[in-house]
DNA sequence: CCCTCGTTTTGATCTGCGTCAAAGTCCTGC
DNA sequence: GCAGGACTTTGACGCAGATCAAAACGAGGG
């Protein structure tokens, strides 16, 4: 176990029988069972049984689309549901008194958002789509109520629940002791993990996020994340180009994060 | 609702009527059961009726005392039990692979450890006692299966996960957009809404923890944290001899981290 | 009581990243 | 297809905080 990445928000393990990109039509096309969905093995019925699995097809209030650059919802606001993420990309901020905002994650289909609303009833960041998305709206209250019958099902929301907060302690060693070239390399081996585990390619995909959101991920100025980028590039480990970004050197991007002096 | 700071790491309410000194002794010496336990309002059993208190009473394995300096747990261990803190001060660390390590929280008495344990059934983190402290120690399944019982125990425990998971949020926008001086003094508010929720006093307390200790957790060198303490001193806005610390002005204090420049 | 070692303070210097600026590129809507 | 705005890249410079160093302080053990 080596708790700076492999464990910083790993959130299943890998479909390699899917294809890489026509993923999201497929997904699509399905009714809007939990039964049926791909997803579940990253999802909340993780492992449950035929019977469980109906259980929890009742307990999906809707499916609701959010368009890019929409708000599922905003601080401050009461809740009712979480949401798992169907298909799309979602970033979640939490917000200064000043105005300023910090990216506090940014999560893909099989995520669970609105966590961290249950201790106060009030949500404490907002959630934006970075693209068009999909999500299923979780009544809390009914999640309680199953999840008293379906000892399996508590497990596995304790679970989500935990690793939230493990991927948290990811965060802040990175933020709290990494240098700039360690943070970035930690962030794209995140996401390639993510994206292998929800069967696409690790080592090429889309940033859905701007250089800026990247930065205030990783308590960076946009510039320094550019410069970062460029600077992988010209070291053969990675192509950018633009929002595209393919992976070169796995193997070398995890030596920079684990090897690397961290500045403490 | 003003998300970087005030909510976090909240645990709970204030008791007023609480002595300032002799706390600790008092509850040394009330037998082990949580029905008896003044720290109820903070811990686990908040808000249940006397019968389910009893449940929650034999669910207890045992107390566990923690000399100072000793692990309460550490990384890579197997979970069984979460740890409810009775009496003392711990902290808990992340591990880099180098050795290096980072504080990841301050936890006393009410505080839950273990939480992020849950996810992968293996600990994440050390826990480490920072004064000579003691624990009661909760088997996750045996809380899980009363959780299925008492609909009020489940919510409140979702609650403390929540809560974790909000207060990492605060630690991240620290670390991610706050210069050093917001951070400590976003720390010793902090500090002093968790005392005065346990009856202490909010201005006047001893930190239990070295410079390093703070400089880590905060994503600082220990000589920026004594020249920054220093420099509040020399404001006024402090008095510190050593361990001990005197809050001279709360307003001033929180005007800093709220009304400063934060770096981005 | 003194010695020792861990902790804290303070100073001087260095550096990684922020800041400011300007040019270039991409995307979108008209 | 073109115009305008958002995003990105790159350079020059400055500063907050890291690093190095050394002295002072405090607590615990013999």
């Amino acid at each position: 176990m080596s708790p700076s990445i492999q464990y910083f928000q790993f959130h299943g393990f890998a479909h390699p029988s899917m294809p890489t990109t026509l993923r999201i039509v497929e997904v699509d096309k399905l009714k809007t069972a939990c039964s049926t969905c791909s997803l579940q093995e990253l999802c909340l019925p993780a492992g449950l049984s035929a019977i469980e699995l109906k259980s929890v097809d009742e307990l999906i209030a809707r499916r609701r689309p959010v368009k890019r650059g929409d708000y599922l919802f905003r601080s401050g606001v009461a809740l009712h549901s979480l949401y798992a993420i169907r298909s799309g990309f979602m970033k979640s901020c939490v917000l200064h008194e000043d105005g300023r905002e910090q990216v506090a994650g940014f999560h893909m289909m099989g995520d669970l958002m609105g966590l961290d609303a249950i201790g106060t009833n009030q949500h404490l960041c907002d959630a934006v789509a970075l693209e068009d998305s999909e999500v299923c709206e979780i009544p809390l209250k009914d999640l309680e109520g199953l999840s008293r019958n379906i000892p399996s099902l508590q497990q596995h929301f304790h679970r989500i629940m935990s690793r939230e907060i493990a991927r948290d302690y990811g965060v802040m060693l990175l933020l709290g002791s990494m240098r700039a070239e360690e943070r970035l390399a930690a962030f794209l081996l995140n996401l390639s993990q993510r994206f292998a585990a929800r069967g696409y390619s690790p080592t090429e995909f889309h940033l859905r996020m701007t250089r800026e959101e990247i930065g205030s991920y990783l308590g960076l100025k946009l510039e320094t994340v550019s410069r970062t980028l460029s600077h992988f590039q010209a070291q053969g480990l990675i192509a950018v180009q633009n929002k595209h970004l393919r992976i070169l050197s796995l193997d070398n991007l995890k030596e920079l994060v684990s090897h690397h002096s961290c500045r403490s």
